[in-house]
DNA sequence: CGTGGCCTTGATAAAGTTCAAGAGCCGTGG
DNA sequence: CCACGGCTCTTGAACTTTATCAAGGCCACG
């Protein structure tokens, strides 16, 4: 129940529903590369993430993945069915052991119309979501990698602790996947980006960015 | 008035509240090219196509562009920032002269608490656009260009009238922006596809489906 | 009848993937 | 406690795809 309230989706939810609504929740463990859905599987229900990672994926029939999301705990996925029917759009898997509440379709549609709130919630997660779309559309499409992983140190440096030491969070292989490259080209240009003075590696997932002015250059396009 | 029934997103909705609604939007006319929002404006409302095509979509330093969605009459655009605040995440233009709705924030946030179903038509639209920008994450990430371009006719052929002759309902070069490309790529791929009688251009917006199977081969990317 | 947008074709160049190989690290089981 | 297997990360060389630059033809519309 303490791990209800820390999900940003029940913000503000009157304390009747969000019991009668904790109360319909099932929990659920994943080892680590469990899968919780394949794209293709019929959705009738959402997730939300207690403890642990979860990532989300496309998969080519030649085995490449483009990871779409990583949610952390707090955080809800797979809801695209629940409102639009049909299958799950992409796979998600656990990226370490982790936990998971599945919340049933009809029980959170019927909460809906009860309270209104929590759709102004839902509808708050899916534009951000849509957003964070839109700029990975813009990093596959309209940037090159080192723009994108740029991009993507700035943004780490944004949202953590320390704006000048960046911790990754995920390893390598599943930034070159979230990138849309590969991690033989990631290394590639993180040690690039390092004999440029860009940025310093400082132990195998945190980075101190040293030139935070050519890093946006760099992200915006304006610097090979 | 009869504009406004052919709005999906209003489906279902009481009488009552539709025509308070209709009242509250007030109508636009853009021409061919003109711009309807940018990337960064700050977004109270969002818009209906009633007439026309417009546009969405991202650009970069350099001037490239990364089409995300082509809008028609009965689609609704511009709604991320109604819900999780800030701005645009994009812009939009229209295509051709168009005529179109737009819907200031608060009375439509208002107007969800009166209705639930409202709420439940937004949250659809917005579920089926997620799902669409995963298909196009795929494409741009896991396919190459010739397999967009089947994906892209295939797609054409199940949702138009006509399963053997698709009609490209935009030019060409707003094709290779939606597909991640360019319009020299994509006249040499389409050159290719019909050296190959995998399809025949018949006429300068239509295009025949010769070989289907063939197609989603290269479309699933086990064909080069 | 001319001008601008659209489409095509060719030659060249750049970016990233593929394939191959090897080094470092960690947990598990002998 | 050490060795093994697996996984992560790195580096090199060849190859492929696609963008870029340049030019010409076509069509529609003013």
């Amino acid at each position: 129940m303490e791990h209800f309230s820390k999900i940003w989706l029940f913000n503000g939810l009157s304390p009747e529903h969000s019991a009668r609504f904790a109360s319909i929740a099932s929990e659920e463990t994943v080892a680590r590369g469990g899968v919780i859905f394949s794209e293709g599987d019929d959705g009738d229900g959402f997730y939300a993430v207690i403890s642990g990672q979860v990532r989300v994926f496309k998969l080519s029939v030649d085995g490449k993945e483009q990871t779409l999301h990583v949610f952390g705990p707090g955080e809800i996925f797979g809801e695209v069915p629940v409102f639009a029917g049909g299958q799950f759009p992409a796979h998600a898997a656990a990226l370490k052991k982790s936990r998971v509440f599945f919340f049933p379709r009809q029980a959170f549609i019927d909460l809906i119309q009860a309270d209104p709130s929590l759709a102004l919630n839902m509808l708050a997660v899916l534009s951000r979501r849509l957003r964070q779309f839109t700029t990975l559309v813009e990093s596959l499409s309209l940037k090159a990698v080192p723009g994108r992983l740029a991009a993507y140190l700035l943004y780490l440096a944004e949202h953590g602790e320390d704006p000048e030491n960046v911790s990754l969070d995920i390893s390598k292989v599943q930034l070159a996947s979230l990138l849309g490259t590969i991690p033989e080209t990631l290394s590639r240009v993180l040690g690039k980006m390092g004999r440029e003075k860009l940025i310093h590696s400082t132990g195998s997932r945190s980075i101190k960015l040293l030139d935070r002015v050519g890093l946006e250059e760099l992200a915006r396009g304006e610097r090979k």
